[in-house]
DNA sequence: CAGCCTCGAGTTCT
DNA sequence: CTCGAGGCTG
């Protein structure tokens, strides 16, 4: 059904002049941003979710049919102007991990080895590993106390996610409370939400007489639904969910889930959850790959889409002495499909210039659908990638989306080229600057030789500064930056704070309302203090992301300290390189690159005006008075009763600095199981050395 | 010096 | 998300 005419119909887009065009996406642009604002700034929005997406949608749609009216201003430029929904965050109580991907045989075969030897078996050792398939949905986390749902939120980041309870009570498949006699006092049930094959066709045919829109494909649709802020129209999709993980839980793995994934998943279902079929419980490398055979045959015959196959060892006690890495358990892997894939024409082989002055060659590519989603460009990574793949422009190549997400370019059809077709010419000169642009011995970028004098490093130098985890400056989009940058209203980072004496200025820029001025401006005076992690950050140092500068700030503490140090040959003859080297997780390159960085003047200069303009606080670090306060430490060895992050976090709290190795400057060394040569050197060096149940005690002793 | 791991720097499209 | 590079371990 179409919906009837009204005043409140806008006309068809076809229907417009250019110059109508011109004027409603100005007006839309204003009303967008007023919107923003409302919801943002003053966190009072007067419209309904999906109004408000009617007004982004219809300005989208004429941006797209009127290209050559490329305005500044467009909302479609705001990253993230008003957040995709408004729910309330919570933090899941243990974080939901990503998975280790593999895409054949052999890297399931590798996962299987790696998984023995960490354990200590033998290569040819049974081991139960657990195989279900991998639903393509999102994956969201339930948490029960005493049986009730308490609440259930999406994965987020895997630290946070959002509050989406009321949108997961709408799910059959989800109980309110769990039933059975074995029910834990607590219990936090992940599992996957997804919508069934012939469920999200029926919905599509509706939305399209409708007039509504289309999704792409079943995960988009169940990812829409989700998003939805009123649960009464989550309840109208034809939503599932599986259950196959949990977070915390009482007991003990043995009382609570029955001690392996298996007999978890007769919980589930005692519980009142459904869990994914087929599954099986296989023990050699051939079973796994008999299932994996069997599923990907019949994989048009299952009623959902799948993108793989996930492999858990099946034990509990094993997973925990497995124990996880920073984003994935080593003790799962996702055995994955190969991705969708697509065949289209290279127009042409562009260079971008990043902020390090690295030359991206990007492929623009005629438009194409792969897997749902219209794709147009491609990053080629580097020379030597193009050489390899043998890339040229106006070949006809194949595209997929790596892990369903990025294009990558797979291969070149050199069949399909013409006779007169040449090998692609990497520049050796900056397209942006004129610049000579050189490769490092044994590196695979070539760079921009430009440095702060080439535009588009100094461009995208600006950009990192005011991004999400430096100055966090939000209003002020790529365009706005270069544009800035064009008019000399922005060179370098310091100037961002003279722009409120250029407010008339930025008032007359086509695009540019009061509205938007007052609210990028207010924006900016809130960073006129920063903590030192971020303003390390923000400088861009070569090697240096947030990680590395929250080192350099737990180890010097202030700003002051940082550039007294820095004052110092760059080499590996000063001072300075010698502390830098000592820090763990800091090496060579790294010392080198930021003794390199403080001792450009004009870095310095740089640095130099912009404290004129901003504050930064010194680190806080709450050191602990301990015996230990001052001391140097090495670990050395698998530790057992905490993992290497912690006990260096320890250290530090109660003031010792830890190193990554064992010199004349170490004052104790602490023992894990398997120490090698460290332990060695520090006994040759008369070193006090711990066991780890020491240097626990010692902890313990200090503790706050 | 190889293998493992983490981080930084590059990227697309919604 | 992926790649490459840097750092640590043995």
């Amino acid at each position: 059904m179409s919906p009837p005419p009204s005043p409140n119909n806008p006309p068809a887009i076809t229907a417009l002049t250019e110059a109508e065009a011109r004027l409603e996406l100005t007006k839309l642009a204003k009303e967008i941003a007023h919107h923003d604002h409302l919801y943002h700034g003053l966190d009072a929005p007067i419209l309904d979710d999906a109004t408000y997406d009617q007004l982004r949608q219809r300005h989208q749609t004429i941006e797209q049919s009127f290209p050559q009216l490329n305005l500044p201003d467009s909302p479609s430029l705001k990253v993230g102007a008003k957040p995709l929904s408004s729910f309330h965050k919570i933090t899941h109580a243990s974080p939901m991990l990503s998975l280790n991907n593999g895409f054949d045989e052999k890297a399931i075969s590798e996962f299987l080895i790696r998984t023995r030897r960490f354990l200590g078996l033998d290569d040819d050792a049974q081991l139960a590993i657990f195989a279900e398939p991998k639903i393509d949905g999102l994956s969201a986390s339930l948490r029960f106390e005493n049986g009730q749902l308490i609440h259930g939120a999406t994965r987020g980041d895997g630290e946070v996610g959002e509050d989406i309870s009321e949108n997961l009570k709408t799910i059959a498949d989800i109980p309110h409370h769990l039933r059975g006699n074995t029910v834990p006092e607590l219990i936090e049930i992940r599992g996957e939400v997804y919508m069934e094959r012939a469920d999200f066709m029926t919905l599509n045919a509706t939305q399209k007489q409708a007039g509504d829109k289309v999704f792409a494909n079943p995960r988009n649709a169940a990812a829409g639904a989700l998003r939805q802020l009123d649960p009464t129209i989550t309840q109208k999709r034809p939503l599932r969910f599986f259950a196959y993980s949990w977070g915390v839980f009482s007991g003990t793995a043995q009382q609570t889930l029955g001690g392996n994934i298996h007999a978890a998943r007769h919980h589930f279902q005692q519980w009142g959850f459904p869990v994914i079929a087929p599954a099986r419980l296989c023990r050699t490398l051939d079973e796994i790959m008999i299932f994996y055979d069997e599923i990907s045959e019949n994989r048009s015959q299952l009623a959902f889409d799948i993108d793989g196959i996930v492999y858990k060892v099946n034990e509990i006690d094993l997973q925990a002495r497995l124990g996880t890495l920073a984003r994935a358990p080593r003790w799962a892997i996702a055995h994955k499909f190969a991705a969708q894939k697509a065949i289209t024409r290279l127009k042409r082989i562009a260079i971008q210039v990043g902020r390090t002055g690295a030359l991206t060659p990007v492929a623009h590519l005629e438009p194409v659908n792969v897997g749902g989603v219209m794709v147009a460009r491609a990053s080629l990574h580097n020379e030597d990638e193009i050489m390899r793949k043998d890339i040229r422009e106006g070949d006809h190549i194949v595209v997929q989306r790596a892990g369903d997400v990025i294009p990558q370019i797979v291969e070149s059809l050199p069949d399909k080229r013409h006779t007169d077709s040449t090998e692609f010419i990497f520049p050796h000169h900056c397209p942006e600057c004129g610049s000579i642009a050189t490769r490092r011995e044994g590196e695979a970028v070539r760079r921009c030789t430009g440095g702060l004098s080439c535009p588009a490093q100094a461009v995208e130098g600006l950009r990192h500064f005011i991004s999400r985890n430096a100055f966090d400056i939000e209003g002020l989009g790529a365009k706005h930056v270069a544009s800035f940058w064009q008019d000399g209203l922005l060179r370098e980072p310091a100037d961002l704070f003279h722009l409120h004496q250029k407010k008339e200025r930025l008032r007359q820029r086509e695009g540019w309302g009061a509205q938007s001025v007052f609210n990028l401006l207010a924006a900016i005076e809130a960073r006129r203090k920063i903590d030192l992690p971020r303003f390390l950050y923000a400088l861009g140092i070569r090697q240096f992301g947030l990680e590395s500068a929250k080192l350099l700030a737990h180890h010097y503490g202030s700003l002051d300290n940082i550039m007294r140090a820095m004052a110092d040959a760059c080499d590996e003859t000063g001072d300075a390189y010698a502390t830098l080297v000592n820090i763990d997780q800091i090496g060579g390159v790294m010392a080198k690159d930021l003794l390199t960085f403080f001792n450009n003047p004009r870095n310095l200069a740089v640095i130099d005006h912009l404290l004129q303009e901003v504050e930064v606080d010194s680190f806080k670090t709450e050191h602990q008075h301990s015996v230990i306060t001052g001391k140097t430490i090495v670990f050395t060895g698998k530790l057992s009763l905490m993992s290497r992050s912690e006990a260096k976090a320890n250290a530090e709290r109660l003031g010792a600095k830890v190193a990554g190795s064992v010199s004349s400057r170490t004052d104790y060394l602490v023992l894990g199981q398997d120490a090698g040569s460290k332990a060695t050197k520090a006994r040759a060096l008369g070193i006090e050395i711990l066991s780890e149940q020491q240097w626990r005690k010692l902890c313990d002793e200090n503790a706050i």
